[in-house]
DNA sequence: CTTTGGATCGTCT
DNA sequence: GACGATCCAAAGG
């Protein structure tokens, strides 16, 4: 009996539970799952930690704001934030609730809807280019502030975060997050190794 | 290839 | 009033 092969971009929305630890802790576990947004879909293969009120670096370091109220929610809830005037960033909310724990999805490989992304990244000239950063991913599923505090793990999202089987790697990369000025020596972002798709 | 600086505006001090 | 959890084009080697 061979199984016919899974459609890109399927699979089945993570448990909750999977996303109660740490932002250390759950996000290696997120590279390889899949983001979707329509008929838009990528593979994560970067991912950043942020710790809330334990992490300088976090949006969330100095209490509760209009901003980051999200990120005091339950886990599996997406948090967008606007940066440099222009770009969107996309957060999976995990920890307790209250603690504004967060997993910065930086980077996938495209699965589906890739014309839909070129169309919405002209600036790319390659696929690789197209979800290779944070805001870019954004750009190119679609992901604005209005996508903000959707829940990822309902099967209705207009955005969701799935398990279509592919286990994280066994040793992902490690090192220091990208972009802050803060708590640098925190080795807090896990990327696929040799994977083209990856940032920088 | 690497480095540099401009774009652009919501958010918090 | 200052500063980004960034990106891209242009300039330089």
């Amino acid at each position: 009996m061979t199984s016919p092969a899974r459609p890109p971009g399927a699979g089945e929305p993570l448990h909750r539970g999977q996303l109660t630890g740490t932002a250390a802790d759950v996000a290696p576990t997120l590279l390889h799952k899949v983001l979707v947004a329509g008929e838009r879909s990528g593979r994560i293969v970067e991912v950043e930690a942020y710790e809330g009120g334990d992490d300088p670096a976090s949006h969330a370091f100095r209490g509760r704001t209009p901003r980051n109220g999200i990120m005091f929610g339950p886990a599996g809830h997406l948090y967008v934030y606007f940066t440099y005037g222009m770009h969107w960033c996309a957060n999976v909310v995990c920890g307790s609730r209250g603690e504004a724990r967060a997993v910065l999805v930086r980077a996938l490989v495209p699965l589906t809807g890739l014309e839909a992304m070129r169309g919405a990244r002209p600036a790319a000239t390659r696929d690789r280019d197209l979800c290779n950063g944070p805001a870019k991913l954004c750009q190119a599923l679609g992901i604005t502030g209005a996508d903000n505090g959707l829940d990822l793990l309902a099967g209705d999202s207009a955005i969701m975060l799935l398990d279509d089987g592919v286990p994280p790697p066994r040793t992902p990369g490690n090192g220091p997050r990208v972009g802050i000025s803060v708590a640098t020596e925190r080795r807090m972002r896990w990327w696929v190794e040799n994977e083209p798709c990856v940032s920088r």
